[in-house]
DNA sequence: GAGTGGATTTCGCAT
DNA sequence: ATGCGAAGTCCACTC
């Protein structure tokens, strides 16, 4: 299932190389190496050695050895030519639309190995901002009490409002959620959105900030722009959609 | 240099992982395995194939078959623990501010490869939004002539203006430049850009969007803003600072 | 340390 | 295809 080379010659790399991409195996390879990339910017990284990982499906990765990303890269769907030249092996993954070329030289190539990976694994992930949404139509109360939600995702002039309804005196509440700290850009779309609504309808409208957190600053310009914040864990909101029985947005209407 | 155990026992395979991260030397690793991660968020990764890497830096990654980011990953400055839990292997890197968690837990490791990589290459990017910006300053006729730079980065009341000038008839002219198709964040921007200024000197300001494209919604907002919109590509930028003989923007004062 | 904006952002979803 | 906003975004730089 895998083939592995410790300190091939790169003629043996080589022909690796190309049986791998040939059959959409998953290449890793170690080596010293520079890279150019061209595309919608251009970069040039001197000879050093790196991990290289191409997947199966035309992904490209260049990895120095340190830091969480690569230092070059290619999106999945790349098509490949590789081979030697002189005495070199290059590797070239084109991308088109955009176009771009990320070509990898190695003249050294400490190990190599060629895989096919079976993963069917789920993956899942709690916690994101629509799973903040969902808490809130779920139980506006974490809100406030007596509000009430007529809408999610309510188009709006400049875009989209989070959620939308009408507080315990009638009055409609925009509701913007963050699911981290709140920022300026964060108060100003709110601020966008209930203008709007309020030249919409002419009558009063509240803008509620829902994060677990406000800059200090963001929470300046969201106190003169008359709106309002109100703190709310992600958290929070995992344990209020584990306890209730609503499943997902689509079962609420 | 490099240590290779291909289908390694799980004892092992967990003595050349503890020997890795204790002698902070990269490891990686292929074999069926399954994840939980909790901080910021919280995700289950179900059993499968992949390759995780570790670096000397602390940083983890977990990469599946396909897609260029890696499913589950941990940013540099991890604290590692491992062993054997019966007949599985674990690996949890641990990560303070924020506090986060990330466990690998492998049934089967196919292969296992422990190195020191030396990568002193410099890399170099260019065609950023800096350098559109350091083509404008250097050749202000890219957007219209008669422009005259005053100011790059100026400080106005929602943040930074990208060139701030006087056009041909004395008027003032804010620049916000996007290295790629601007949508209607950028123009909101800008928006609030010409608006402050319009306020501070109480004459005419006029705004310039300057990217390669605007998207279609954006540019009818722009146009009802009174904003105007100047095509610029990041390449023909690079092309002016290429034939230039002004390197930065520091030169430039 | 917090706040702000960019990224070869990528990715997914809706138009 | 295009547009738009979220992300466990990460990262760098400023205040």
């Amino acid at each position: 299932m895998i083939t592995v080379l410790e300190a091939p010659t790169r003629e043996e790399a080589a022909e690796a190389v190309k049986s791998a991409l040939s059959r959409r195996r998953i290449l890793v390879m170690v080596g010293n190496c520079w890279v150019n990339y061209q595309g919608r910017a251009r970069s040039i990284l001197n000879p050093g050695e790196r991990i290289l990982i191409i997947k199966e499906d035309g992904s490209v990765l260049v990895h120095r050895p340190k830091g969480y990303e690569p230092v070059n890269w290619q999106p999945p769907g790349c098509i490949f030519h590789s081979g030697l030249e002189g005495d070199v092996l290059f590797i070239k993954a084109v991308r088109r639309k955009p176009r771009e070329i990320l070509q990898v030289f190695f003249d050294k190539i400490y190990f190599l190995a060629a895989m096919s990976l079976a993963d069917k694994g789920e993956f899942s992930l709690h916690a994101s901002e629509e799973e903040m949404q969902k808490a809130i139509m779920n139980q506006p109360s974490l809100i406030e009490d007596g509000l009430r939600i007529i809408a999610y995702e309510k188009k709006v002039e400049p875009g989209f409002v989070d959620v939308y309804g009408v507080d315990r005196d009638g009055r409609l509440v925009v509701i913007e959620i963050k699911r981290r700290t709140a920022g300026k850009e964060a108060v100003l779309q709110l601020s966008r959105y209930v203008d709007s609504l309020r030249g919409e309808h002419g009558r009063e409208v509240r803008g509620i900030l829902v994060a677990p957190k406000i800059a200090r600053q963001a929470h300046k310009t969201l106190i003169t722009l008359g709106l309002e914040f109100k703190r709310l864990d992600p958290k929070r909101c995992a344990e209020v959609l584990a306890k209730g029985r609503l499943g997902s947005l689509e079962e609420y209407y």
